[in-house]
DNA sequence: ATGTGATTTGTACTATCGTACAAAAGATCA
DNA sequence: TGATCTTTTGTACGATAGTACAAATCACAT
């Protein structure tokens, strides 16, 4: 219903470029980056193979601007959110902000793309497991600041725990949250159907619920484990 | 496959086929099923290319065989834990307990292979984000047993949270146990080296204790999808 | 030593991969 | 309308994929 003064910016055909970034977002979350062909996303984008180099000369070229296309808003998003959480004043209540501030933008849409958030998150968990250079140079440089950012955050609100076991906590928040993108069905057969896993508000209700506690538990004191000492070198 | 009583039955040589089966699930762990050739693997393994169809058919027949190979063994040693585990009085440290006979066989080798368990489960990972259908088939028919085991342990120990908070918190577990190794340098990254991601035994502590206490949770009581109400002031 | 069955090798076939590129089609404006 | 730019199409090329199969090689009982 939008008016138009003059028909010229926008193909009146729905836009190609953005059906093959549709498809190939979906084809590479639910299958991988390696077992979807290039003419496999042009069929499913009804579009020619030759389209796709065209519009991004290479399969990691498309690959790269889905990247390019998602991370921004996320992580604008994820530092509204979390801005927002650390002005929670309790402590109890302010850790769960910011857990939250983490999780929904990862379910949600973090632009005007439809349901992009969770397809994209997804997108990103399959291309970690697969060990993707492309994902990973892009993750490295986009994703770890806003990573150090909570994991700073969720340390303000407990200053008891160390730094390390925030760390730790926190990866494996983000490995919950991957895995419940990549198989909801698995809740639903294990749950024999009382709860649907696919279900966005019901996953992210859970996550927080089950990661706030585990923020929440007791500092693992290093001083017992003897064995190796904990890499005194430098960086990395 | 008829077995001879005379020595001859095994190759004297340092067994290929083993050779083969070993760089596969390397491979395949670090860079997904469809990334790896055959020939690839045959290089890795020092071996032919046809020897790979030789002892295995086709591709998908030697991803079944690793499966083979890893999932008895591993689901006996959970099996044996967990029983143990469920003999154990208290009930905090049962949880405890029963969290343990589950994560540390995924880490350790359930056979005798060296160091197999992180490498196999870390296989698992990588073809369950990818959603490979050989292995979707095999984990369905072959771990949803034990995993309801598990649940039903859990909820033995926790029998005031409802079983489908039990579900979804021990898929977070399985998810975060997944990405710790298929990502430990993530770790190691954001913690500035000053924990080890690839440390199997710091990842078990750490992961057992967080998962205790996110199973520990209150329940999530469903009744009212309410408004986001961060608790305003119920207990302090 | 020699025969025999189990392995390994080398090579070849077909299918499909990513990508390039010229031609066709469509859109915009003088 | 015709000129020009953008997009789509169709086709082709070289590389590599999985797999098949015959020949060569090996280990060992005789």
């Amino acid at each position: 219903m939008v008016r138009k003064p003059t028909s010229k910016e926008t193909a009146r055909k729905p836009n190609m470029r953005e059906a093959i970034l549709a498809a190939a977002e979906e084809l590479f979350a639910t299958n991988g980056f390696n077992a979807v062909s290039v003419r496999d996303i042009a069929q499913a984008a009804g579009a020619n193979p030759g389209s796709v180099t065209y519009h991004f000369k290479t399969k990691d070229g498309l690959l790269l601007e889905i990247y390019r296309r998602h991370c921004g808003p996320m992580n604008l998003r994820r530092s509204e959110l979390l801005a927002a959480a650390r002005r929670v004043r309790d402590l109890q209540d302010r850790l769960e902000a910011v857990v939250r501030a983490y999780v929904v933008p990862a379910f949600t849409s973090g632009s005007d793309l439809a349901g992009g958030g969770a397809r994209f998150t997804r997108l990103r968990a399959v291309m970690s497991a697969e060990g993707n250079e492309v994902a990973r140079k892009i993750i490295a440089q986009t994703f770890d600041d806003t990573s150090h950012a909570f994991i700073d955050a969720i340390h303000d609100s407990l200053p008891h725990i160390p730094r390390t076991d925030i760390v730790w906590r926190s990866h494996f928040l983000l490995g919950a949250l991957y895995y419940s993108l990549v198989t909801p069905d698995r809740v639903s057969r294990l749950s024999r159907g009382e709860a649907d896993g696919s279900d966005a508000a019901s996953a992210i209700e859970q996550l927080v619920q089950a990661t706030v506690a585990a923020f929440q538990a007791p500092a693992l004191d290093q001083a017992a484990p003897v064995r190796r000492r904990p890499v005194v070198s430098s960086k990395t």
